[in-house]
DNA sequence: AGGTTAAACTAACGGCGTTAGTTATTTAGA
DNA sequence: TCTAAATAACTAACGCCGTTAGTTTAACCT
């Protein structure tokens, strides 16, 4: 398995032209992943980015799955290394990471998040076992937190509709998960819950209605958590 | 104010130019907004565009203003005809138009929210009139369903940290209306629950999980009302 | 009817992604 | 070790894009 030194040369020119793709965009926006500039910097003519990516939106794709893989970590060591056994507070932990990570790598939330990028549509063949890696570590936490004794399901989701639970349940089959329907709404709408108020944040339209959006999103956070009967600590 | 030939015509023009924007739009996606494109079909040269909108950009914040327009024309419309004086009712419908439209006109909806366009920037000078025009109708909708008897806020939210407490109460005196902190909390909250829910199904994130993500989003809003003592009718 | 104004045009600049064809360099096999 | 194959760089070019400058045609007002 000893590389040959073209190969070596290879993967350093693979990892420059992402590097450069990701600082350009951090710069100047998510759309400004341009190919001639990425090769101008690198010293190099455009078309000769060809020979590493077929096209601009495979760049794109390669950086797409950067990006969920960097959430995905992120959202683990956050949650995961939470010393306690208290999985409300992992799941505090890791939807608090969620919106550190979003503010800390913004192109890359609206690389995930949305139709950033001029004719750019994902693949769904790559984007989605991507996507699934986070879906299962919320999963992984919400069976934790449906373990503990305190958690409840509010009152307002005992009754699910019967429409709603059957594709629940299809799904909670399809994944091989064992969260009854109701924790799986909870998933998906405190998914969404957080997803929205970074995204308000993120693309300023909350600015004319709070100075910090950060108080906003942690109570509401922690208030979802104690409607499940999970308090989390005040720090 | 009779208008002279030349007034008229201009106006069909600039209606001509932003309708067969919108057409493309629609066809290929918010990004593939080309002066070119939409000079082509409309069957005169790209340099005359100019003469209406004195950039892309400008052509581009002009269809920003219609599109929140028309959202804040639609919520209106879905829930202030609702002909009860229950005012969960009436904001249930809001909420089930803001998605329905969201969905019917997605390019627009990506052209509010989000950075849907490479270099494009909304100015905030006009797009923050234009959104306080929706907030201000969700204000109008929150204030009337506080009034309902059955109203209550739930135990959660009760107790608002003192941060964000200020902030809401900054945002209250500046708008000049009259809801509790809590309440302009639970506005936000739900607006945000409302459009991470549109936007996860929009672009395809929930595709994995939910065949009809209606009845998640109806189920959700349905509950969040619940929770603050209005239920709504079964349909 | 003639002068002014507005709206169309053409030509051009510099940017973009991408393709085709070419040349130099590294690797692998005889 | 010498040679043939493969790889990675290059240049030139096509057809898009937004935008500017300069020019011509048409509509308006007096």
């Amino acid at each position: 398995m000893t590389q040959t030194r073209r190969e070596r040369l290879r993967e350093t020119t693979f990892a420059e032209i992402k590097s450069v793709a990701r600082q350009q965009m951090a710069e100047q926006g998510t759309a400004a992943i341009s190919l001639r500039a990425i090769a101008s910097q690198m010293g190099m003519a455009a078309p000769s980015l060809y020979n590493y990516y077929k096209s601009r939106d495979d760049l794109i794709t390669a950086l797409l799955i950067e990006a969920f893989n960097s959430l995905a970590d992120t959202l683990e060591t956050a949650s995961l290394a939470i010393p306690t056994k208290n999985g409300g507070e992992k799941l505090f932990a890791a939807y608090l990471a969620y919106r550190d990570w979003a503010l800390r790598n913004s192109t890359d939330f609206s690389l995930i998040t949305g139709s950033p990028i001029p004719g750019y549509h994902a693949p769904e063949n790559i984007t989605t076992p991507a996507a699934k890696r986070i879906m299962g570590l919320f999963q992984l936490l919400w069976r934790e937190a449906c373990s503990q004794n305190q958690f409840i399901i509010p009152a307002e989701y005992t009754e699910i509709p019967d429409g709603l639970r059957q594709q629940l349940e299809a799904w909670k089959e399809f994944e091989g998960n064992y969260l009854p329907p109701a924790v799986l709404h909870l998933l998906l709408a405190s998914w969404a819950q957080a997803q929205g108020m970074v995204s308000l944040e993120l693309y300023g339209q909350l600015r004319n209605n709070l100075k910090e959006p950060f108080e906003f999103y942690q109570f509401e956070i922690r208030s979802l958590l104690k409607r499940v009967g999970l308090s989390v600590q005040n720090n």
